[in-house]
DNA sequence: TTGAAAGCGCTACCAG
DNA sequence: CTGGTAGCGCTTTCAA
């Protein structure tokens, strides 16, 4: 037709032989054009393919519709999930969303949100990667007053909205399950100390211990990386104990997966010599054997959770919400001891 | 400082008492400007902030430096692996990436083409739904010169670029390895007949029957669509057949756990009653028991592969191009009998 | 070495 | 009901 990549509404226009205000007025059905008028515009329109140029509008009204996303990495289910729910929110709202990852490092993370800002994106939704202490690149964020919310690892409460799980209840839960089944000497295993997840989840497995008055011993606790290697060597060393654990609570699902090829190897058996309970998603703890009982995040739920707080904000001024997503406790086969166990 | 939330070129052309001109140009460090005014604008570019507005850019050079992506979901491993290869390379050359779902729909696929050129996108990388029979939308993008690379599941041949997987080559290996470990009797759980990779597959798969003169039974050959519910009444349908296989193929790590399970629940032992071959990634078949002897793909690579065969199309008009990524048949515990297995 | 002005595609305001 | 025009932020001539 024409060489042109793109027909604009001047094309229209002179193709027309009318001013392209007629032409722009016709296409968003302003009752101030003539019936006849707007039926052959859109006539014309359909036939040339034309398609409003996105960047003119964001230009012209500065605001792009597009959201950014910062998350440790895209890879792990529990991420793709929760970005999947945040995608098909924005897509019903008509904005578009930009996936970064920080590959869970602090200097690629702050990258993240300097490449998020050049796009201009409108909000932030982010997940704090592991190495993340210094909350500095999020703070400047707040003080440009771009709307921002956290999703499962959080920080600056208060000064900006999250969406979260119940942490503290769900290790509490997850604790209590392995007391009514006879298990006392419980391994923690768990990732970084200072991130909140970590800190809360221990606080209801500790929570739990005490209101048992069960002793609590510190080497039962192991809070390193948390990475599948990490996993291994942090059960390696629980089972290595004078007095191993009869259970442990690996913090999410490589943590829990490790733990169970470890314990495997060592030649235990599960859940009889050693029960076992990850945090995970419900997709793969069916497929290991035994199959994993896990805390069940429901992550697609999050993500819809934390687009929607993110769209309120950028509707109007906000004050910080918190959400708190419930988690749920599917007990499988690795944590409860069948009651011929023990004659076995 | 001031109330506007972006600044401008005009703000520290006012400021500094100089034309937009040439706060343009010493931005850029073009050799026509003083080094002393260089330096007095960069100095208040730096304190305020400033960032170059991305759209005012991308109405002018008409080149938004926005890749699209079209997988059929995103928390499959394999497709958020290539995802995360595509936007490495991305990222690098200084693109940013959108990425759509179609949930395996027809229907979806189509409104993915249609928002990211809405968005005006300058290239996509696509693997196409389950369901896409039609490719009258991809056949539109050709037409309007928009470059495109399909990945894994492709179409159009020779009028696109793609990368796949040496899809006959991995059929024919997988089932020479079962024929070499004495299985004659190899079942095959596909996808959908119509997908290319399920036909080159099951090509590779007759061959080796073929070459080694086993009888090709049609009843061994199960092609629906590939989710968990499906491959658990594809295996159903094998091991209810009179003379059940002694091996089986399945297309993807769907299909595969699917299959597994199947089998277990059935008191069936893996390798001894049935050996079992899956597709899919490394990370999950050592999770299982026994591990899962699979085909691997190289997702971040094909990804990687894919967002430069794009990029080779966006910086100057070439011919399409074929970029075949090796796979390689890993071997665990499912598929070999050990020596002793007879006796037990 | 610097400034002025046009124009990318669109909307919105003011005239007619 | 329709047309003309200014302006969003930037680059890029052309003039000075």
């Amino acid at each position: 037709m024409n060489n042109k990549k793109h027909v604009s509404l001047k094309d229209l226009a002179e193709e027309l032989g009318v001013s392209v205000s007629t032409v722009s007025r016709a296409l968003k059905d302003s009752p101030e054009v003539g019936e006849e008028m707007r039926e052959r515009v859109k006539k014309l329109a359909g036939e040339w393919n034309y398609r409003p140029n996105p960047f003119a509008i964001s230009l012209l009204k500065n605001n792009p519709r597009i959201i950014g996303i910062i998350v440790p990495d895209i890879v792990t289910h529990f991420y793709s999930s929760i970005i999947s729910g945040i995608s098909d929110v924005a897509r019903k709202n008509h904005y578009s969303v930009i996936i970064t990852s920080s590959y869970e490092q602090y200097e690629l993370e702050k990258q993240c949100v300097e490449d998020l800002m050049n796009i201009r994106v409108e909000g932030i939704i982010a997940c704090i990667s592991q190495e993340t202490t210094d909350y500095a690149h999020f703070e400047s964020l707040i003080m440009q007053r771009v709307p921002l919310v956290f999703f499962d690892r959080v920080c600056l409460h208060g000064r900006c909205s999250c969406v979260v799980a119940d942490n503290a209840e769900s290790g509490k839960a997850a604790t209590e399950h392995f007391l009514h089944h006879g298990a006392k000497r419980i391994g923690f295993i768990g990732g970084a100390n200072h991130l909140d997840i970590v800190k809360q989840r221990k606080h209801g497995y500790l929570d739990a211990l005490r209101q048992y008055q069960i002793p609590i011993e510190r080497e039962l606790i192991v809070c390193e990386k948390m990475t599948y290697e990490e996993g291994r060597e942090a059960t390696r060393k629980l089972l290595a104990l004078p007095c191993p654990p009869e259970a442990i609570l690996a913090m999410n699902d490589t943590l829990a997966f490790a733990a169970m090829k470890e314990i495997k190897e060592q030649g235990l058996r599960i859940p009889q010599d050693v029960a076992l309970i990850g945090y995970t998603d419900e997709l793969h703890s069916n497929y290991v054997e035994p199959a994993l009982t896990a805390i069940t995040h429901q992550t697609y739920e999050m993500g819809v959770a934390s687009c929607n707080l993110l769209l309120q904000h950028l509707q109007k001024n906000q004050s910080p919400k918190k959400v708190v997503v419930p988690t749920r406790l599917i007990v499988r086969g690795s944590s409860v001891k069948s009651p011929f166990s023990k004659i076995e």
